[in-house]
RNA sequence: GCCCGGGUGGCGGAAUGGUAUACGCGCACGACUUAAAAUCGUGUGAGGCAACUCGUGUGGGUUCGAGUCCCACCCCGGGCACCA
């Protein structure tokens, strides 16, 4: 009788062996890799905002081990670290909330978190774990920041910064999200402060390029992509007037722009509330007031309580005009009104804009709004991108001067549209200008021929719209210049129309609403936008006009020839803003700062930029956070430390007189975006890391984590690592070959949170169903880089699989040698499950073993190899309970070298397949007639088309629907089906 | 609005252009049991007695053959959002 298997006293066995034999600790420090290649397999450390573990990073770090666990027994020496993430504003919010002390709060987390992460059963090394609260840690984080400084990679700025009300902080660009603060959703409003920033846009070409060579999930490449924003264009200096004076000029406005080919429809510039040029003009606009309160008002806008919505976005346009001051365009040269206006952003580009209402749809609205003349100077063209007409590359283009006519019912609302019988085309009336023709004439004509109303009257000529496109039944490249002409029939008077016409296409009255459905090419829509007036700025590429001597040429040609023309140079300009790296909380590393005022005022300083700073000099450090009763945020602008005299009073590193620290802490996010190297070297007193060791160790070889950090951590990473590169740090520019982005745990459908009241609590079902089982069961859920959706009784079923494995290895009832057939299904497993780990589609591999295990269960008994083979490929699924009965069965008999350590399974080889095993002798003949499944029969894997013709056609049920019929077509694909076609 | 993912049984999810729904959950029936639980076995897309027909968000298309490829649209999830 064999007993049932005991998972809780099984795991804390295993637990306690693997840590006492390290079976986990890497060969860290042995430079010669003895016969294992090093294998770093990171996952991203947990913040403790919480008592425990979340579930979710339970499944994030089970994902993270199948991988690690699978790589080690392919023979790599992996190296699985963990640490905690635990210094910053989660945690002391979190500490705030249950109004414990940050320092004892994180203390408390540690345990609980170190407790959970044991009990799942990860192959961490725990020797190296590292917590970023660790002074010994956060001294070289503080580290770091010196460096930058003294490189020049971090600067001050008086700002208006994001700053989060409820978290009494500012936040980084990163951090607020559609409006609001990461953390805790309140809305984020704009403060004047100054504040320490890591120049991060100068790496902006760098982090856009090397995502090119990167194995890393394409979601978080395209994210990081936009969140960089590189843009082409040209800076472009508009010439300022004093409009009393006339004649004085009082200074150039710069601003950046995509278009510079548009220039010419430039009909007022935009500033933004915080450029310069508004306060320096105040003596010389007339309505000073009316400016002044518009930028109050701009300010307050997102300065007041949270409780009026979205700060920005959607909301209409204000503005107000610097009335006195003109600009004058430097195409044109003519004078343009400048407007203040908060739908131009102080920290893009130049803060200034040249409006083109024509062809910018902000723009427009704004110019709408207040009256300011829309000027067009782009006519559209069309390009055909859908089938049909695409066109076709390498055919030139055959220029053609042409109408669209928009003709109207005599007494109806309805149009004509011409539905084109060969090809699935949708058009108005459509047709060639002859020489000598008017428009006008050329749009009779074609009315007349195409659909015989005898009676049109022109109404309006709409302007050109050009298109080109493949024309189908012409086979030719078209590039079409159409006059959008509108006729009105005044009566029904028709005529016979001919043969050969009325073959092209049938005439049809169409309202407006059909027509939006029925058109098919843009050029047509464009028509029709213009005849219901609706056509807002056209905002593609076309062809210049209203623009002196670049009339006639398109946008690509003439844009960089227009930037000369003005004077413009090109430019590339980024939407990555600099990292503002200072939070004015308690729970960090203090910034390793110090301001002298004496040395200030001699302009003496590290930085000459910078006069009276200074970087902490490296024997002081780390800076230690002083412990302070009081630690809630102050929401003055200023961190808690600033009221710590002990701690804030010191001796500048320079001249000795009194200074005083800087006082703000550092991003939480500078704390994870170096903590990959530490781990390789955590012990380390002299230095961040050793390069050798880093050298053995790094680039990372897999890193796992959450997308929601894709332009957040992720970026950061990528940035400091180029810094190190650039410092002679590493040999490495990026910090990880290979990235791989798991999904979301959702449960029921729905996300989990705690306002859902849908929290799951990993330990009860530790405890209840064991930590294979629920391993196992996370796995399963569905695809890891998809998520999965967690259904408390599905674990039910991982449950009884590992039962079921136990009964079947543990009745210790083996075949002296293996039976053949389960021996393929064996080894065919082996090449499945050894490739959806490497894919990470674990649930896959998941249901492979279970088909395994049934087969195991139906066959008349399995060798011992078998049993050892399975229990392998279960491994990195179920760490426990494979090592429990591999060692109980197995061990060093099946001649793994013995010495002091157990031959722990997950330190085993990873079973191979033979390829000649899971080769087929037959397969199962699908036959179809017409596509359809009639039936299948196993035949030989060498049968060829004329034998398989011959036994389909034999069947009975094959022969009920060929009967009395000619078979026209047979297809075979060898080794899956034959399709009688009849 | 823009950019990514997705839409397949009652549910989670499988399917190199080639037998749709593997595997698991749930459910039903049966065995064991005094009984229940556990366990084991059988069945399980819909309609139909059956032959067969219909079925992968909707509508079209390509193909001998489409969940898979193309076009248009609808819905859901996630990210970004006045970036000139």
């Amino acid at each position: 009788m064999v007993k049932k298997y005991n998972y809780k006293v099984t795991e804390k066995k295993w637990q306690e062996r693997w840590l006492k034999q390290g079976i986990y600790e890497p060969g860290l420090k042995s430079l010669s890799a003895k016969g294992r290649k090093p294998f770093y397999n990171l996952m991203m450390f947990p913040y403790p905002s919480a008592e425990g573990l979340h579930v979710g990073n339970m499944y994030a770090f089970t994902g993270s081990d199948v991988y690690g666990r699978f790589k080690r027994m392919q023979g790599y020496d992996v190296f699985e670290p963990i640490g905690l993430d635990g210094f910053g504003i989660h945690s002391e919010n979190y500490a705030l909330k249950v109004g414990t002390h940050p320092a004892k709060q994180t203390k408390i987390s540690e345990k609980n978190f170190y407790r959970q992460l044991k009990e799942i059963g990860n192959g961490f090394a725990w020797k190296e774990k590292v917590e970023t609260y660790d002074p010994e840690y956060y001294r070289w984080t503080q580290w770091i920041f010196a460096e930058m400084f003294k490189r020049g990679l971090a600067y001050r700025k008086k700002q208006a910064v994001n700053w989060c009300p409820s978290c009494k902080t500012v936040l980084a660009d990163e951090q607020v999200i559609s409006g609001k603060c990461e953390r805790c959703s309140t809305e984020v409003i704009k403060k004047d402060l100054e504040q320490w920033f890591f120049r991060i846009t100068k790496y902006a070409d760098r982090l856009l390029k090397d995502l090119e060579k990167l194995d890393w999930s394409e979601r978080i490449k395209i994210a990081q992509r936009n969140w960089i924003g590189k843009s082409e264009g040209a800076e472009v200096e508009f010439r300022i007037k004093n409009k009393e004076s006339g004649i004085k000029d009082t200074g150039v406005v710069k601003v950046f722009t995509t278009r510079p080919e548009t220039i010419f429809g430039a009909t007022y510039l935009a500033l933004s509330p915080e450029h310069d040029l508004v306060s320096s003009t105040k003596y010389q606009v007339s309505n000073w007031k009316e400016v002044e309160d518009y930028i109050k008002k701009a300010k307050a806008k997102s300065d007041d309580p949270p409780s009026h919505k979205a700060t920005e976005g959607q909301g209409e346009k204000t503005g107000v005009e610097l009335k006195g001051v003109r600009a004058i365009n430097p195409a044109t040269k003519k004078e343009i009104p400048i407007w203040v206006t908060d739908y131009v952003l102080a920290g893009y580009g130049t803060g200034a804009i040249m409006a083109v209402p024509a062809h910018d749809e902000r723009d427009f609205e704004f110019a709408t709004k207040y009256k300011l003349p829309i000027y067009d100077v782009i006519e559209p063209v069309y390009i055909q991108d859908t089938e049909p007409g695409i066109v076709k590359e390498g055919l030139p283009f055959e220029h053609r001067d042409a109408v669209i006519v928009i003709v109207k019912h005599w007494s109806e609302d309805k149009y004509i549209g011409l539905k084109w019988k060969k090809v699935a085309w949708g058009t108005f009336i459509t047709g060639g200008i002859e020489k000598g023709q008017t428009p006008e004439e050329a749009a009779k004509t074609e009315i007349r021929e195409e659909t015989g109303y005898l009676n049109p009257k022109f109404v309006d000529d709409f302007g050109i719209v050009h298109g080109k496109f493949y024309h189908v039944p012409k086979k030719v490249n078209r590039f079409a210049h159409s006059h959008v002409v509108y006729l009105e029939l005044q009566d029904g008077a028709r005529e016979d129309i001919s043969e050969k016409e009325r073959e092209i296409h049938d005439v049809l009255w169409l309202t407006l609403p059909e027509l939006e459905k029925f058109l098919t090419p843009g050029s047509h829509h464009h028509a029709l936008r213009m005849l219901k007036k609706t056509q807002r700025a056209y905002e593609e590429l076309g062809i210049l006009r209203n623009s002196g001597d670049f009339d006639g040429m398109d946008s690509e040609e003439s844009k960089w020839k227009v930037t000369e023309f003005v004077g413009g140079k090109r430019k590339i300009q980024y939407r990555l803003r600099d990292w503002l790296i200072s939070r004015q909380r308690y729970w960090g590393p203090p910034i390793p700062m110090i301001f002298c005022e004496k040395c200030a005022e001699n302009k003496k300083g590290e930085q000459k930029e910078m006069p009276g700073w200074y970087a902490v000099p490296e024997k002081d450090l780390p800076v230690v956070l002083p412990p302070v009763k009081d630690f809630r945020p102050r929401g003055k602008g200023q961190s808690p430390l600033a009221s710590v005299k002990f701690f804030y009073e010191v001796k500048c590193p320079a001249c000795k007189s009194l200074a005083r620290r800087e006082t703000d802490i550092s991003d939480n996010f500078l704390d994870s975006a170096w903590y990959y190297l530490r781990y390789i070297d955590s012990k380390n007193k002299k230095e961040l890391f050793s390069k050798k060791l880093a050298e053995k160790w790094l680039p990372i070889n897999m890193y796992i984590g959450g997308a929601e950090h894709s332009v957040l951590h992720l970026l950061y990473v990528r940035f400091l690592a180029k810094v190190f590169y650039d410092w002679g740090l590493v040999r490495f520019d990026e910090p990880a070959k290979k990235f791989r982005a798991h999904g979301l745990l959702i449960r029921d459908g729905k996300k989990i949170s705690k306002s859902k009241g849908n929290i799951i609590n990993p330990d009860d079902f530790i405890k209840e169903f064991g930590a294979d089982a629920l391993r196992m069961h996370l796995m399963f859920l569905g695809p890891f880089e998809d998520g999965g959706d967690f259904r408390d009784s599905g674990i039910l079923g991982l449950s009884r699989f590992l039962d079921r494995v136990f009964k079947l290895v543990a009745s210790d009832n083996f075949r002296k040698s293996g039976n053949l057939d389960f021996e393929r299904i064996l080894h065919k497993t082996i090449k499945k499950v050894t490739e959806d780990i490497e894919n990470l589609h674990y649930n896959t591999a998941i249901s492979a073993l279970m088909i395994l295990l049934n087969e195991a269960e139906k066959s008349d008994g399995i060798s011992k190899e078998q049993a050892a083979s399975f229990l392998k490929l279960l491994a990195p699924f179920a760490p426990y309970l494979s090592e429990e009965l591999y060692q109980q069965f197995f061990g060093s008999k099946l001649g793994v070298r013995s010495s002091k350590r157990f031959d722990s399974i997950h330190l085993s080889e990873w079973p191979k397949y033979d390829s000649n095993l899971i080769k087929e002798n037959t397969f199962n003949l699908v036959v179809q007639v017409n596509g359809k499944t009639r039936d299948a029969f196993e035949v030989s894997t060498n049968i060829k088309e004329a034998e398989a013709k011959s036994l389909a056609l034999n069947r009975e049920r094959v022969q009920k629907f060929t009967e009395g019929k000619e078979i026209k077509k047979t297809i075979f694909v060898a080794g899956r089906l034959i399709n009688l076609v009849i």
